[in-house]
DNA sequence: CTATTGTTCTTCGTATACAATTGTCGCTTG
DNA sequence: CAAGCGACAATTGTATACGAAGAACAATAG
């Protein structure tokens, strides 16, 4: 049951503390690690092969994502997100990822453009191919990239961290919602190329303003 | 020269890296530790009497906070805030503290309004006073409660991180702006009282906006 | 049968010790 | 005299050990 990660990692030489939370964040959201699950430091530490300490420095981040809670002298848990934490990242992100694509669209170079309409042309031979699983990836890509092209350092990186949850409860959900934001990322990515703020900006929200609605669909019942 | 700080936070039985991470900010932030300087784990642990695992904690959260940078092997050195961070920051503000002001509308409850009228009342007093860091003091409370009415806590955590950073920048700047932000802070909370969202919204995009261009004019030389 | 108390056991919190790596200073050599 | 090489010192990365606090469970008394 040795996850052993140095082997998946590599040759990198990265601090096992980073190693082990990148594991710790995959476990949970690819849901290895179910909402309320107790997550000892011990428990971890054998599961990676490593000592205690990395676990801990990697727990107290883990916790200021808002991944796991921490009870002092009881130890970590997997957080649960409610359907109340649901609405309020959407609400979060209504107002972030619109403004990405506002300064995206301001700052996008020739380059960036191409770059994400290769990632959109992947992602049709993807959806052609029936590998949802890859349109996955790809949808998580795009929008990564505009965070980045924003040129915003503070905003990709809040605007990451809510992606990540969100991803986390669509997993959760078995949600997918991959063809349907088809369209609307071909419209975004125009937008962002035609350099035009407000028009980027008003396709961004109503982009994830409909993938708000459907999370809200999906979990208002759990 | 040692800081001493269990006595300072008292019989508190807050874990030692929570005391840390919080004295840590505060030199940050008082300029104590300025940007640039040079952090290392033995010299925090020997300045706040503790070893060097809740040091190492500590640091780790800061990092994620953006107030320290951590080179792999190389230690850890306070963030320098350019005038490109202010921007981005307030950028990111000017989107979440209107939301936030919405959102406070929308649910406040009378207690909550005689609440923020206390503090409004408090500022006023200190302000005849001339006592312009209690002014200060008050006027973080006053935003930080409506970031707790707003009810949403990613919303109130990630605007309190960003509030943090502008403090620390007025600092580092010497710019106090309180008596100028004071009508705006009236009708900022009239308008909650009132439960016009849209109202408060647009109020507290105005008092943002306004505390940007300050800040843009102030940082933009440096 | 239930409630309370005492004991045990698990787990965290902190400190100390050791290994690995990197930057720096000095020396040698071209 | 400059440039490169090597050794040393300093600092981080990781592991291990010990002490303390809280929770769970069992036993006993009412």
């Amino acid at each position: 049951m040795d996850t052993d990660l140095p082997a998946k990692i590599g040759a990198q030489h990265l601090p096992l503390r980073d190693q082990v939370l990148a594991a710790l964040r995959k476990g949970i959201i690819s849901g290895d690690y179910p909402p309320g699950e107790r997550l000892t430091e011990d428990r971890l530490a054998e599961d990676f092969g490593v000592s205690r300490n990395p676990v801990r420095e990697a727990l107290r981040v883990a916790e200021a994502e808002g991944f796991v809670v921490i009870l002092p002298r009881r130890g970590a848990v997997v957080a649960s997100p409610s359907s109340a934490t649901i609405h309020d990242i959407f609400a979060v992100r209504e107002r972030l990822e619109p403004l990405a694509a506002r300064l995206a669209a301001e700052r996008a170079a020739p380059s960036d453009v191409t770059s994400l309409r290769a990632v959109l042309e992947q992602a049709r031979l993807a959806t052609e191919n029936q590998n949802l699983r890859r349109v996955a990836e790809l949808n998580s890509a795009l929008h990564l990239q505009i965070l980045e092209i924003s040129g915003n350092p503070w905003l990709a990186s809040i605007a990451k961290a809510l992606y990540l949850h969100v991803q986390w409860v669509f997993q959760l959900t078995a949600e997918v919602r991959a063809p349907h934001s088809w369209d609307e990322h071909i419209k975004l990515v125009d937008a962002i190329e035609s350099g035009d703020g407000d028009l980027a900006e008003s396709v961004a929200l109503a982009h994830v303003g409909a993938a708000s609605a459907a999370a809200r669909e999906t979990t208002e019942g759990a």
